[in-house]
DNA sequence: GTCTATATATCGATAGAC
DNA sequence: GTCTATCGATATATAGAC
């Protein structure tokens, strides 16, 4: 707070900035290493500029406020999960799958968790951002198709057990993360496969998740 | 900044401050409102003060940080949960009182969302404040004797059966929050019973979580 | 036990030059 | 498309008076 005036340059050797046209990507890049690092409330547009060697101007260039990135963060998660949820479920029984499925959605909790949690617990989204809802169904795509394949083409009933069976996944997935941030391989396994135990089960079980016991329809399902 | 001398106070008709000795208790009951008003990682410290209109430095003297505070508000958070739990599984069948249980989840989380937020994923928990762990513990144990008294005394299957369903209405809960923050009656009690009939599926199909299959033990168990 | 005052930090976002 | 410079808010936390 005084400097004369001379000295026009500060940053040290930094003469290359950042002029190509890939900021955008970058920015999302770097959002992911900082929230993967330091949790997704403690990210700021300041530090991701500053990591990227930009000033704090220029990543408002490419996304209107701070929600915006992390909505973009969000959105490359839903991809990658999404992506994991394919590869995972690939052959055999919808049972085998189903369990697959629930399986790589732990996995995937565990290997990404700040991702995750800037997916599912970004506490601004599916109504600013509908994008995210959309990643949302895709998701649940992937558990519903083996388990329409399962019930034979009943659809009410192949959705009431998706339900069922992603909040089991997610409430696993979601306890692992909070009991232990950095989860070793091993509990993380223990947990997947716990997760894709409880999908059994609630296939097991499925006749207690038909019907919310109304009025009407009494007894007609096989 | 430039105020000659005169004029000894600042604020008006304030003159009687809050010199009783409750300001602990004022600080958690303040930081809940604020939490439920705003979400949990907007909570500050200066805000809590300045509802309650004392110094910023004054919380410091009953919470050594904002985190304590924090992991207070989660405390005060299990115990209304177990209450709540205990109060809706009082009587019934054990497999009624788990799905029971299991309804009191979801709904406590939809009624004091922001608190069930702060007691589960406030990632600053379970290391730090040894006192959440316990607290995690007392609401297992909400599930555990029902499901212990359901399997006829075998501790193991009882410990996880009850993973398992709490586990999903955990999920059902989180689901529920993440789609609407402030999710109407009628969409809190169909989480509520869709969750209640995973809990009663999950009973339905335990076998499935019979042993993580390992080498030994081939077949034995009922 | 609470206050005043302050040090220190960081943030989001914008204006305007280049 | 990026930079410089900055405004305005807000935060945590401490020191020392009362």
């Amino acid at each position: 707070m005084s400097e004369p005036s001379s000295r026009p340059r500060r940053r040290p050797a930094k003469r290359d900035r950042y002029h190509h046209g890939d900021l955008r990507t970058a920015l999302i890049q770097t959002a992911i290493d900082v929230v993967e690092e330091r949790g997704m409330p403690a990210f700021s547009m300041a530090e991701a500029s500053r990591r990227l060697g930009v000033a704090v101007a220029a990543p408002y260039r490419h996304f209107v406020d701070r929600e915006a990135l992390l909505a973009a963060v969000a959105g490359r998660a839903a991809e990658l999960l999404v992506e994991r949820l394919d590869r995972d479920v690939t052959s055999g029984s919808p049972a085998q799958r189903l369990a697959a499925a629930t399986r790589g959605y732990v996995r995937f909790a565990a290997d990404h968790h700040a991702l995750f949690q800037t997916l599912v617990a970004s506490g601004l989204n599916k109504t600013r951002h509908l994008e995210l809802h959309r990643a949302g169904q895709q998701i649940g795509a992937v558990f519903l198709s083996p388990a329409f394949e399962l019930l034979g083409g009943d659809h009410t009933a192949a959705a009431q057990l998706t339900a069922a069976i992603v909040a089991s996944a997610h409430g696993h997935a979601v306890l692992l993360l909070d009991d232990c941030p950095g989860p070793d391989q091993q509990s993380v396994e223990a947990a997947a496969q716990h997760a894709a135990q409880a999908t059994t089960a609630l296939i097991l079980g499925r006749e207690a998740l038909l019907g919310p016991t109304p009025k009407a329809m009494t007894a007609s399902n096989p």
